[in-house]
DNA sequence: CGACTTGGTTCGTCAGGCGAACTCACTCTA
DNA sequence: TAGAGTGAGTTCGCCTGACGAACCAAGTCG
């Protein structure tokens, strides 16, 4: 907030906030991939408010997370749907889901994730496709845009 | 879907964000990765209000993500460092990271994360070990702890 | 001593989330 | 054709919670 130039706008992360960070959309967004679409549907599935879905809903579609599409003519009906953009967030709710599986979730992953090929779990990994292999978070480093180099996430 | 048993308490995704759901506290954790410790630094850096900041950290270090340490006896002086919870955030954080540079950047990632031991940009994909090979969220099912059997991320 | 730094807490204000009630367009039942 | 029901909101008034400003306490420096 002080420093200009450093990270208030040139942080992917706080950006991606701007459009996802309260306490709503991240669980609009994991329904519409359970495929939950309709307005009822979601404000039931997730006891929120009226009012406060609505306005979640327009800022997304502003946003172009979510699309509005006529599903019915006779009686108009509406549906919210994925985007390529919105669909694109599957890695962050995956991540964000195998977290609370592995941290918060008390008697295994009340869901789990598989292979739909063949059926084992999956898992979750960096990918390096110079060295052609996966690793986890302690080789990572960053190399800023207009930034010094540092390290990431250690 | 139907089953009201199932979701509210039964989804990770929910419980994660019970921890990590509303404005600021991703934004903590993004920082504490980038190595900022310190009470007044987060402060400044992230432009917080004081009370805020130490209700979200007293909450993170509640939930385990976070481990206060005194780093300094003369001037006591404490710090907030990533436990092993925290720092398995890594994934989610990068994911949100790569989402905001893929679709909210309109030049290019203001951060590259870079596979440390050859410096090239990574990727995150999903992972068989059974199969041996790495996919893209089209190929995701899901097999609930007690629901039926749906589809994953489309 | 007095100024400064770090890491908070207390306080009063104000925006934003909430449930309840209302609206509107349409359909279904009788 | 009247009345009930449903889907998708908007309006309203209350109340929580985020905010900046001020205050506090422990320690250090000059």
């Amino acid at each position: 907030m002080v420093d200009p130039a450093s990270d208030s706008p040139a942080c992917s992360i706080q950006r991606s906030l701007e459009i996802l960070g309260d306490r709503w959309t991240i669980l609009i967004m994991r329904d519409a991939f359970r495929g939950i679409r309709r307005f009822d549907d979601l404000r039931r599935d997730l006891g929120i408010a009226r009012p406060v879905l609505a306005d979640r809903l327009k800022n997304l579609v502003e946003a172009g997370v979510l699309e509005r599409r006529r599903y019915c003519e006779h009686p108009p009906r509406d549906e919210y749907r994925l985007t390529p953009m919105g669909a694109a967030l599957s890695p962050t709710l995956v991540a964000l889901m195998r977290w609370g599986d592995e941290w918060l979730s008390d008697d295994g992953p009340p869901t789990t994730l598989i292979h739909e090929a063949c059926g084992e779990p999956l898992d979750q990994a960096f990918v390096c496709w110079h060295c052609n292999e996966t690793f986890g978070s302690g080789d990572i480093a960053s190399r800023p845009g207009h930034l010094t180099t540092t390290r990431g996430p250690e």
